[in-house]
DNA sequence: ACTATATAGTTAGATAGCCTAACTACTAGC
DNA sequence: GCTAGTAGTTAGGCTATCTAACTATATAGT
């Protein structure tokens, strides 16, 4: 079947597959760990990090990203808010919208316990020669858009 | 601030760290979709993933990766066997524990919706030369072993 | 061998988070 | 100005999780 000069490589391509599994799955338990420190669900830790890492959003746009609907989202952001980590403030120029912001009680508390994650997962990027970096970036990117297109290609198809 | 040696690097690194982001956050996004697919909850879709790629578990166990209490395990294999995706078996020493399987209907089912996302990474890692491979299985077990180290590290801390 | 403790799994009841449906307020296109 | 679409909220229902209590089996201490 697998020929011996594939056998090396695809080996170390399935370890490396494997790694990333390891990598994403990792992330969920330390998600589900951070969530727990802070008080939080799982999807208002995620909330908190969306808001934190891509700027003020409005609570429908955070339900979205969260795969929940809107009305979801309101009650997410009332959590959050009687928690006092988010404050509502009306969107500048659509009176419809409103601009979900950490305040800064929130940002400090939470940066504060994902901080040391962040800087060590930087610190093995930078460790990585410039060409290193290259490699490592391409594939993620491929990686990202292969999950990305399949959602879009794949619609629905709700079986027979 | 920063050097101007360094700045080439960082730039990089950090857009490395995001890229990494992107996959995380792509790889949540999917699972939602794949478990809705399927018409399974994410921690079932989930915990199917976990009975396929990391052979037969005990409920409790299954629940331990999950991060849930064992009577929510007891809960969701109850789902899931209902829906005809697994079956209990006795284990084969121990007469407390159980196995649960996938049946063959439900890894058919599971393994064909997942299976294009698979062989798309699988290929991703493969167009890679053993020198990348080598580079980008380097850097994803790094990320891995700061993720779970920071879990063991960082103990609790419940607060003061 | 006997007892005590720990582990795997289950049940019952409570709670929290998400859903759908219906509604208000506002924006944008015709 | 009317119409259709979008952002957000409220109300009520449902589902997945939780805690607590329990059974059955295994393991460790004496």
């Amino acid at each position: 079947m697998e020929g011996e000069i594939q056998e090396g490589n695809s080996l170390k391509a399935h370890e490396l597959s494997w790694a990333l599994r390891g990598v994403t799955r990792a992330n969920a338990e330390i998600t589900r760990e951070l969530a727990q420190r802070l008080g939080l669900g799982v999807n208002d830790m995620t909330a908190m990090d969306y808001l934190l890492q891509d700027g003020p959003l409005g609570p429908a746009e955070l339900g979205n990203l969260l795969g929940m609907r809107s009305a979801s989202a309101t009650a997410l952001v009332d959590r959050l808010e009687a928690m006092g980590h988010v404050e509502r403030r009306p969107h500048p120029t659509d009176r419809r919208r409103l601009v979900v912001e950490p305040t800064v009680h929130a940002v400090e508390e939470v940066l504060g316990v994902i901080r040391p994650l962040v800087a060590g997962i930087d610190a093995v990027a930078e460790e990585l020669s410039p060409d290193e970096q290259r490699v490592v970036l391409d594939y993620l990117s491929r990686v990202s858009g292969i999950l990305r297109n399949y959602g879009a290609e794949n619609p629905e198809q709700v079986s027979s």
